[in-house]
DNA sequence: CAACATAGTTGTCACTGGATACATTGCCTG
DNA sequence: CAGGCAATGTATCCAGTGACAACTATGTTG
């Protein structure tokens, strides 16, 4: 191992992609350089291109692998809480948690729509937000509403949690205030057709 | 004194701006480049280092300048709106237009937050969410609530906005449902102390 | 072992942004 | 009004980056 580097490195899209991801999340996708990220993993600086055909693949591969993550982490949160209001507020917590300590990455999942050219991004996006929308179907179906409310209002309170992680990532909201809008949200939306009380 | 001599440009700084600004809405503030910019003008690509010292203050200054126009658009909007209700209805109209339509200055807007270097833009930032937190407190003055009850619902209802135009912006939420996602939130936020229902 | 496929390297080019030395203009003062 | 001087714009150079093509090392297979 000490060894000098065999020449075929064996996981060199993994190690790329790992050093990419460390770097996005530390200073953000504008200064990701694919000649920054070769150096450090001790390639060239063209051999990643086999595996990404330019620095916008790369960016997409991250992007894609950060919806899959975040539609893991919603599924499990899901998975983990009996009641409608738990998932609610499961679904909070890991999201804002999420979109709080991968900022950069959300950011670039995001501004990746943009972009045009992604279809496995978006395909991946979607994926990552059913488990969220089926909570709020599943919610819908116990009760008598207007068909595709519950689509709405899911969507909703996503936007409503995108929009706080936003708010405090760039610092408009200070990170005490983060707790109480959470709570504040899931409050609004987690209440559902079950408890009216 | 903006007569056009041939030498001196006379207007350089704003001249730089208004052509950055439109790049940018264009295509992006990734893709922005001080010598696009300048060759469009007609100037060497390095006039404007008088006005702006690098690229990134050139980027701050629109994003400065993106935050006193949304904060006017949101002043005219509840100005002109008799009721809170109204009023509510009026700015997440105005909010999501701007952020429609300017969404990459929005992006850069809040992206900037995380750069750190741009205590002015923070300000601008505030200065151009008070009359949104105003119309909130006015309404809880006219209500019994807890203290600071009114900042937190001005914030989780500008981060609804946020959200869903930041949705819509990438595709995630189609253009068509759009406007029910601005309805309904409106129709969550907007009841106020009158509707406690 | 020879031919071939795969994986990575080297070299190069175009473009971008930053820095600096220099030129031109117009004002300002003695 | 002449010479200095600051504001403004120009001409160049340098380093970093992404894309591309040709080359080389390694593994595989008949």
């Amino acid at each position: 191992m000490t060894s000098a580097r065999p020449y075929h490195h064996g996981n060199l899209r993994q190690a790329v992609l790992d050093r990419a991801a460390e770097v996005l999340r530390e200073r953000g996708a504008a200064s990701l350089s694919l000649r920054e990220v070769t150096a450090d993993i001790g390639v060239s600086h063209a051999a990643p291109r086999r595996y990404f055909a330019d620095r916008q693949a790369l960016l997409d591969a991250l992007a894609a692998d950060g919806f899959a993550r975040l539609g893991l982490r919603l599924r499990e949160a899901v998975e983990s809480a009996p009641t409608f209001g738990d998932q609610v507020r499961a679904i909070a917590d890991v999201y804002v948690a999420f979109a709080v300590s991968e900022a950069n990455l959300l950011e670039l999942m995001y501004a990746h729509g943009r972009g045009g050219d992604g279809p496995l991004v978006e395909a991946r996006a979607t994926e990552a937000f059913t488990p969220l929308l089926d909570v709020f179907r599943r919610d819908q179906a116990r009760a008598r509403r207007a068909p595709g409310e519950a689509e709405r209002t899911g969507t909703l309170f996503l936007a409503t949690l995108q929009g706080i992680a936003g708010l405090a990532s760039c610092g408009v909201v200070a990170a005490d205030q983060l707790d109480g809008l959470v709570d504040e949200a899931v409050a609004r939306y987690g209440t559902g057709s079950a408890a009216a009380s």
